[in-house]
RNA sequence: GGGCGAGUGGUGAAAUUGGCAGACACGCCAGCCUUAGGAGCUGGUCCUCGAAAGAGGGUGGAGGUUCAAGUCCUCUCUCGCCCACCA
């Protein structure tokens, strides 16, 4: 076959072929097969397909076929994430139903999907918009509600004004709405809400039995934020009130000086109406969060006139401010304010004239100038009676029993706030009696259709409540005066699950059956984007273990190796953007130089398992489209004959790295071995026929539909991604004579050709025997150091 | 401010995990060839000195460990991502 290759030609060719064969519908089992998911996140429904689409999919998929070849049966499977905002805008932009927009751009997406030439099984196709996905989700919702988990709790919620919704804390960016960039503002309302402050342990717990790489198991931890610490009671003076503390300090329990509460406290709403305090303290409350943390973290307090509390560890009165630097809802909501070894409290009590009282002395004097502001570290008690000269990690305890105190755990990650003030989503399967009292909507009407005649324009009310069709349903259904949930859920939650689903697509009776959880579950490798490393899969890890400990699913963990991949940024470096007009258009690059092409190129430009930024070069592109080219310049000059030694060698050293780094998803050093073998036919006479079905067989996971043609063109009718992948002959990976390196005290002074097993008397001699070797040596040395088939350095 | 990660040619990056730094590719330079194409072929391309052989230097910076350091340790600078008053 002549080098410049009509790819359109053979790329649509191949790509029918194999659909009409069926060749990547995966079967539940095969005999003799073991089962392997590989999944990777799935995409929004956008309409357009963008190169990181491509290097989300294609590149992975070089993973899915090596596995195939290697004799796995590998679900690779495709969906839609297709509930959320950005359709909702887009169809409201367009005035026009959501349902439409995306069944549109689903429409359009496959098609440019399956130009990648990807084994998908496109039988298990998903979209988590369709009423036979959504209808699992309100039914996962439903066995929530059930244990409890699911719930309905009045809290403050994060409203954006501009997409008149509430938002999840993950979606306030800089107190700033994620999507439309408008200042989150602070709103009180009755949400729905998963309880994954229950599973906050666990999920922390269980990601030491994970194989994942250690800074994704850190992130997750780090998001949890679990911290270990200590509630502890202080008395009202003159009072029956008591407000706990949350400290993960009580070692610092003599030094706490002043209480500090944040304006949400309880025990501040119960005081008594002043005019000026309330005023005071409605002010703080006014304030967003942002604007609490904005203010250069000046901190701003109001004096509790003639309240005090009683430091239970010194017995003495203390006084008690309100502060937004407290914040409400994170441990107690109160504080004991220790200024000398606590930064933010130093900063408060310098404010106010607080005392300082240093309890804990620094294990070593800190050098230089004196006077540190306040100390953070640990150390040994001082002023703090008895527990003077304690060191402060074992006075921890110690002090909290003997103030009756308990140690416990608080956690930064709040309970998941799954409602939504909008139309596209999941309705939340719930109905109200006409007392206002909620009620599951029973699993037989399920799904709990969204309604089609529902005014989706936002306008700060949830757009379904202007559903006739929903409230005559519901009124049929549960009787008069009875009402439902406007609320749709978050689309984290569809696709928190939908990793089931694709298992048992079909299935009308159950979201996912034991049966076929199985035969595949865990998840042998997720690949996701970095901004996915907390939320999503924090979500997904949650629902699994409520899933499992219900029995309906068959893992507590869904994945056994999470991957990050990096992103591809515009050919100037910068993030691709419209707005910059620099974005790259993969159809028009398969258009000039084909899917293969920019499948490998994409697998080429970096490490995959490294969250970088990549530029994309077409000049790179169009390098490794002559890549491809070469070989199949190469099917001209093959001959029946063997291969030189050299040759022989390097294909086996090929196949080797070439599988072991595909494995290890290092595709780009893959590319580079093929290309020196490929460079290596290049400059032999000839080439034998094996030795290039060889090649052809390690390039097809790459370059599917080239492989595929020149396989065919040597004769072969059957496809060449059935092929069993190549094995080496670990014998023949090296030469017997290889090129050694000769230092001098640590220094190159040059090489020598030696047999591979030689001793080091041998080599010795070799070097002493070198031309130009040979007389930089000394006559005599110190040491030798002789590391076979590495190094020969002689100490002098 | 905290956490995590990364600094290697003009560019994307390799480096058997402590053993010849810069593989492979892009770009660039010189030459050849032509059916003028995003062509193909040959050679060159880290820096300095040198005609060359060769010598010296070199992986953000400064120290250290080692026969040997891009790789390990200490300090430091810069950049990227995430979180940010979480007691």
């Amino acid at each position: 076959m002549p080098r410049d290759y009509n790819h359109k030609e053979i790329e649509k060719k191949w790509q029918d072929e194999w659909e009409r064969a069926k060749l990547y519908e995966t079967p539940d089992s095969v005999a003799g097969k073991e089962n392997l998911y590989a999944l990777v996140e799935f995409p929004y429904p956008s309409g357009d397909l963008h190169v990181g689409h491509w290097d989300a999919f294609a590149v992975p998929d070089i993973y899915v076929r090596m596995k195939r070849m290697q004799g796995y049966n590998v679900l690779f499977p495709f969906g839609y994430d297709a509930f959320g905002l950005p359709a909702e805008n887009a169809a409201i932009k367009r005035n026009i139903n959501p349902a439409d927009w995306i069944a549109e751009s689903i429409t359009k997406m496959r098609a440019q999907m399956k130009t990648t030439g990807n084994a998908f099984d496109w039988s298990r196709e998903i979209n988590t918009s369709s009423p036979e996905y959504y209808k699992w989700t309100q039914w996962i919702f439903l066995k929530l509600y059930e244990k409890g988990i699911a719930y309905r709790g009045k809290g403050l919620v994060n409203w954006c004004p501009n997409d008149q919704t509430v938002l999840a804390n993950e979606q306030v960016i800089d107190g700033k709405c994620e999507r439309c960039d408008a200042v989150v503002e602070q709103k009180e309302l009755e949400q729905w809400f998963f309880k994954i402050t229950d599973y906050a342990d666990r999920l922390i717990d269980d990601l030491d039995g994970l194989d994942w790489p250690e800074p994704i198991k850190l992130a997750q931890k780090n998001w949890i934020g679990r911290s270990q610490g200590a509630e502890i009671d202080f008395e009202i003076v003159d009072s029956s009130e008591k407000v706990t503390v949350f400290t993960t300090r009580p070692d610092t329990l003599f030094g706490a000086t002043y209480l500090v509460l944040a304006p949400e406290h309880p025990f501040v709403k119960s005081l008594p109406k002043n005019n000026l305090l309330s005023a005071q303290i409605g002010l703080m409350l006014q304030k967003n969060e942002i604007e609490r943390t904005a203010e250069g973290k000046e901190k701003t307090g109001v004096l509790l006139e003639g309240i005090h509390a009683l430091n239970p560890a010194t017995k003495q009165e203390i006084p008690v401010y309100v502060a937004d630097y407290v914040l409400g809802h994170y441990g107690t909501g109160a504080v004991m304010g220790v200024p000398a070894h606590d930064e933010r409290d130093h900063q408060f009590a310098m404010k106010y004239g607080l005392p300082v009282m240093q309890v804990i002395t620094p294990p070593a004097p800190a050098v230089g100038n004196g006077e540190p502001a306040c100390y953070t570290g640990v150390g040994y008690l001082t002023n703090s009676q008895n527990f003077s000269g304690e060191f402060s990690e074992d006075a921890k305890k110690k002090i909290t029993e003997s103030v009756g105190g308990k140690l416990t755990s608080k956690y930064k990650v709040r309970d998941w706030l799954i409602s939504r003030q909008r139309y596209w989503g999941a309705p939340i399967p719930i109905v109200y009696d006409p007392e206002g009292k909620a009620h599951p909507i029973p699993e037989e009407h399920l799904p709990w259709v969204l309604p089609s005649d529902a005014d989706i324009k936002p306008k700060g009310t949830s757009p379904l409540g202007s559903s006739k069709e929903l409230i005559e349903r519901t009124e049929k259904i549960f009787g008069k005066g009875w009402r439902p949930e406007t609320d749709t859920m978050d689309g984290f939650v569809d696709n928190s699950w939908y990793f089931f689903r694709y298992l048992d697509p079909h299935n009308t009776h159950e979201f996912s059956s034991l049966e076929k959880q199985k035969l595949w579950m865990p998840i042998k490798r997720y690949s996701g984007g970095a901004e996915h490393t907390t939320v999503h899969v924090l979500y997904s890890r949650f629902l699994t273990k409520v899933l499992f400990d219900m029995g309906l699913s068959t893992v507590a963990e869904p994945y056994e190796v999470r991957l990050n991949r990096g992103i591809i940024l515009a050919e100037d470096g910068r993030k691709m953007s419209k707005r910059w007009g620099n974005t790259v258009n993969p159809d028009e690059h398969v258009k000039n130089v084909g899917a293969d092409a920019v499948r490998t190129y994409l697998a080429f430009i970096g490490p995959y398992n490294v969250v970088g930024s990549f530029p994309w070069s077409t000049n790179g592109l169009i390098g490794v489209r002559r890549f491809l080219e070469r070989v199949a310049g190469l099917s001209e000059k093959l001959d029946d004959g063997a291969d030189s030694a050299e040759l022989e060698i390097l294909l086996q050293q090929t196949i080797k790295k070439v599988g072991e780094d595909i494995e290890s998803m290092k595709f780009n050093t893959c590319v580079s071995a093929l290309m020196i073998l490929s460079n290596a036919m290049g400059d032999s006479a000839t080439v034998s026929k094996s030795s290039y079905k060889t090649l052809l067989t390690l390039l097809a996971p790459f370059a599917p539909h080239l492989a595929e043609e020149l396989w065919h063109n040597l004769g072969h009718t059957t496809s060449i991604h059935v092929e069993a992948w190549p094995t080496f002959d670990p014998s023949k990976l090296e030469l017997e004579v290889i090129t050694l390196a000769v230092q001098l005290n640590g220094k190159l002074r040059g090489t020598i050709q030696v047999n591979r097993t030689a001793t080091q008397d041998e080599a010795l001699s070799l070097a002493q025997a070198d031309p130009t070797l040979g007389p930089k040596l000394p006559a005599a040395w110190s040491k030798i150091i002789y590391i076979s088939g590495r190094i020969l350095n002689i100490i002098s």
